[in-house]
DNA sequence: CCATATATGTCAACATGACTGACGTAAAAA
DNA sequence: TTTTTACGTCAGTCATGTTGACATATATGG
């Protein structure tokens, strides 16, 4: 049960290793919302809202039932924070050129810079963290992150641009 | 604008990795809490029961504010939380010996087996992803998450057991 | 053409987990 | 002895998720 070598017991080594990852991801992704959390909240507006602005500035035309396989949220749910961001002009919706029910969604103008507010944060975050732990950390880091992913939902980079809806 | 030796625009190569950490993140996070999340529902529990769980299970004898200092919410978010799991008797509350001011929290039996039953697909999928990935990876992977994280909030692993209360 | 399936939206009711603000108690610390 | 700290509680609110039922427009297959 102990290594002869190490004197130490492998087994709870391993354990302490993967409650780690457990700790870093909690951690880690507190701290990366929390900024956004508080410049949304100062627009009446919380995650969810972050979430859909973000994802369709990712994806212009994108349709709702694209959004809701990313979200994984219910239509209901998602109706709501869509609606006002389309209420208050962040979001409009256009019906698809081949599937006339489609609501293909864009972020105008002013969603845009909403999303480059939110995102920016982020994106600082992510750099210095990058930054400091160099290029081959960042490949490991991306590898394990990928991992994490459930198959079949692990996204391809880079982005391709939509196809004809 | 454009690299003369690849002919890409190295602008674009940045924001299009940092987007991806962006949504590596959201996904890992969202699967990694998905698991857990569908157990809990069948005990009438959400993702905050999980949290108090993992985190009392981690660092047994903790107090009440060290909890509030870790999840980052208010003592009336907690406190709702921690009162169901302690009168569903998943975890205990003892007066510290120093200070009887504090409660110091741990799990019980039933809470341990909890804790278990809980973290044990958190476990086992990034020691999936770590196997998949290789030690040099998972050595990237820290080094990046810790880099996100809050300074000062950084957790030192290994945990040490808690001093005297 | 008609029947069925799909994409989307809507109404209603509800649960969870966060928040603020106010107030209370016991114990420690000054 | 006064003040601060650790913790709890009551009350109200909000954001975000859920189910279930129903509606509409459009696409698609027999």
């Amino acid at each position: 049960m102990t290594d002869v070598k190490t004197g130490i017991n492998p087994l709870f080594l391993r354990e302490e290793e993967l409650r780690q990852g457990i700790e870093l991801l909690f951690f880690a992704y507190r701290d990366f919302t929390a900024e956004p959390d508080a410049i949304l909240a100062e627009y009446g507006f919380g995650r969810a809202h972050h979430r859909v602005i973000y994802f369709v500035g990712r994806n212009p035309g994108m349709t709702v039932s694209d959004l809701l396989g990313i979200l994984r949220i219910t239509k209901q749910s998602l109706s709501r924070v869509l609606g006002q961001l389309v209420d208050e002009g962040f979001i409009t919706q256009r019906p698809g050129a081949r599937d006339r029910r489609q609501r293909l969604l864009e972020l105008t103008e002013k969603g845009t810079e909403m999303e480059r507010l939110l995102t920016e944060r982020q994106r600082a975050r992510i750099a210095r963290a990058y930054r400091e732990a160099g290029a081959e950390a960042v490949e490991g880091f991306r590898k394990v992150m990928l991992g994490l992913i459930d198959e079949g939902d692990r996204p391809r980079f880079p982005v391709r641009p939509p196809g004809r809806r």
